[in-house]
RNA sequence: UGGCCGGUAGUUCAAUUGGCAGAACGCCUGGUUUUGGUCCAGGAGGUCGCAGGUUCGAUCCCUGCCCGGCCAGCCA
């Protein structure tokens, strides 16, 4: 088990490690610490699962175990080998590096001669009710069930009826396999369980060798329990499946301790949803290019925004583990991304909402070359040049005609610094018939040469800049929140209903320095004073806004429409 | 409706066996700054879900209530 190097910070120790604590205190699992990272291949890992990823390997690796990762493939219906090789692939790229790789299906003899065992015990019996018949007899809260008529059959007549169901002498869904325990039982998960049930659909590993399959109850624990696992760690919905979780490994001859489930609160995130089936209908609906879509809250799409691995990791580890359910602004995650990225990306300019500015004063056709730091947070980053000329391209918002309060940037008669160049004062300005704003004609200060005046003065802003003349195109994506509510469908509406439809903003006139033509596919840089930017994995010319900058100017804004 | 799990600043989490309620993010103010970024300093923000009880003393223990989540798939 490996984890790459993060950002981290102290962090208070959480109830599972004070559990696992007090367990290699008191030798329940003679120091011994294995976890497991259990997902089903039927999907693609979103931002939720990394938490619980964090948690498994984090875990193993604070305490010198083992984490497995563990395909839980029992249900053949919606699982896929496509969906296998992207989870590798996600965990390897959130930084870590699983123990070994397993499947549940790997134990599929074993849990079939467990089952028989518990058959032959009388604590097992074939059932020839269907699917409706069962869930009508389960009873409900505050009802008792009630008992199938086929629940005392023998040992023998069991044993024969459940080899039939894996030999094939039964259609599917005609007969299952049920614990016997108790139909009266508080708790639901109790009353009589299904443990096997027939399926005739090819298995992505098994192929078409088993026809039955074990449930998640007769398949997770007893996979735990042949794989050494002490701490099964997973999330609260599971909580009521602890009871039967103990129960079958009790009642089974295991190899190793009994493993131990505890449950935590699963990621919820502002503005977003992190459950698979919601993700794969905006997929399915085609509001998203895929799973790997950009403004997609999984692993492939903050991936593709831009999103550090690292950052991920740090996030996880400040949120830290508990019972609480609990829903995380989407601004802290953007902290922690900012946080990370700040420290490694290098700086760029480009201009996303391109105006004209014309240096009158500079001699034409005249080129010149400026130095300008790649990455203030970072010296060893070191310096690069950036070509400079008589027509730039600076950011519409960067200059206005008529300024609101407190606006520090190019006006007309004002001086401000080009980044890493020279002091300009606007001197006036094209208007088209409409009176937008087309072209802005400027002076420079010879004397200002790398952006300090001589004389002392100063400015009250720094603008960045794209030379005309050896400007880049590219294409920018902007995102906004995929839902505009905080908590998509909790009041019980459709949280479809409140997608966002203007989370993508795309600009196709976008103009880079050209330094920029050399950046590597996912590449993340600064544009400055932009945000965070990055370069799309298969086309590099087109970037994704990973996450803006703070910005103390929209603030102000905010305040004064108040 | 029964059972289980939760409820501490706006949000998420802490508080060493009952002893002056803290942190991060966000927000506000000031300083630094060739990014209105970063960084630094400071500030505002809490009836510890509610009501009783035990105690010198309760966020913590007890009782009752309220609110939220989960559970009645041959999904996981």
């Amino acid at each position: 088990m490996s984890e790459t190097e993060g950002t981290t910070e102290p962090q208070p120790i959480d109830f599972i490690r004070e559990k696992i604590n007090a367990d290699n205190a008191s030798g329940k699992f003679g120091q011994r610490v294995q976890t497991r990272f259990p997902p089903e291949p039927n999907g693609y890992l979103h931002i939720g699962h990394a938490k619980s990823i964090c948690l498994n390997f984090g875990i193993a690796g604070d305490y010198d175990g083992v984490c497995k990762l563990r395909f839980d493939d029992t249900n053949p219906e919606a699982e896929d080998q496509s969906f296998v090789d992207g989870i590798i692939e996600d965990i390897a790229w959130l930084g870590f590096e699983p123990d070994d790789i397993v499947y549940a299906s790997d134990y599929f003899d074993q849990l079939y001669d467990w089952a028989e065992s518990l058959i032959e015990r009388g604590l097992a019996y074939v059932d020839d009710q269907n699917a409706e018949t069962i869930s009508e007899n389960r009873g409900g809260f505050t009802t008792p069930g009630v008992d199938s008529p086929w629940r005392d059959r023998s040992s023998e007549e069991n044993l024969a009826l459940f080899r039939g169901m894996r030999d094939g002498e039964f259609a599917d869904g005609e007969k299952v396999l049920r614990a016997k325990i108790d139909m009266n039982h508080e708790n639901m998960q109790m009353r009589d369980p299904v443990l096997y049930r027939i399926r005739r659909v090819h298995h992505q590993r098994t192929g078409d060798s088993w026809i039955i399959f074990p449930t998640y109850d007769w398949a997770h624990g007893q996979s735990d329990a042949i794989e050494a696992v002490t701490h099964s760690i997973c999330t609260l919905e599971f909580d009521s499946h602890r009871p039967l979780y103990d129960w079958c490994l009790e009642h089974l001859e295991l190899p190793h301790e009994q493993p131990e489930q505890t449950e935590f609160a699963r990621l919820n995130l502002t503005h977003t949803v992190t459950s698979k089936r919601k993700l794969r209908q905006l997929v399915d609906d085609g509001v998203m290019s895929g799973w790997d879509d950009a403004l997609m809250p999984t692993l492939r799409g903050v991936r593709r925004r831009g999103y550090p691995a690292a950052a991920i990791r740090a996030f996880m580890s400040h949120i830290g583990v508990a019972k609480t359910n609990s829903t995380h602004d989407i601004e802290l995650l953007e902290s922690f991304i900012r946080t990370e990225l700040n420290r490694t990306a290098l700086r760029r300019m480009a201009v996303l909402r391109p105006l004209k500015v014309v240096i009158t004063n500079w001699p034409e056709g005249q080129e010149d070359e400026r130095e300008a730091i790649n990455n203030p947070e970072d010296e060893s980053a070191g310096t690069r040049m950036v070509p400079f000329g008589r027509e730039l391209w600076i950011e519409q918002d960067d200059f206005k005609l008529d300024p609101p309060p407190k606006y520090f940037r190019l006006t007309p008669g004002r001086e401000v610094r080009l980044r890493a160049g020279y002091f300009i004062t606007a001197q006036d300005a094209v208007t088209d018939d409409d009176g937008n704003v087309v072209e802005v004609h400027c002076t420079y200060d010879p004397e200002t040469a790398g952006g300090q005046a001589p004389d002392g003065r100063k400015v009250k802003s720094t603008i960045h800049w794209v030379s005309a003349a050896h400007a880049i195109d590219a294409t920018v994506h902007l995102y906004d929140r995929l839902f505009t509510e905080p908590h998509p469908g909790a009041d019980g509406s459709d949280p479809m209903a409140s997608l966002n439809p203007d989370a993508r903003e795309t600009l196709t006139g976008a103009k880079l320095e050209p330094i920029l033509s050399e950046v590597t596919p996912g590449q993340v840089v600064q544009f400055e004073r932009l945000g965070y930017f990055a370069a799309d994995l298969d086309d590099p010319a087109v970037f994704h806004r990973t996450v803006g900058l703070r910005d103390e100017w929209a603030n102000i804004q905010k305040r004064r429409q108040k």
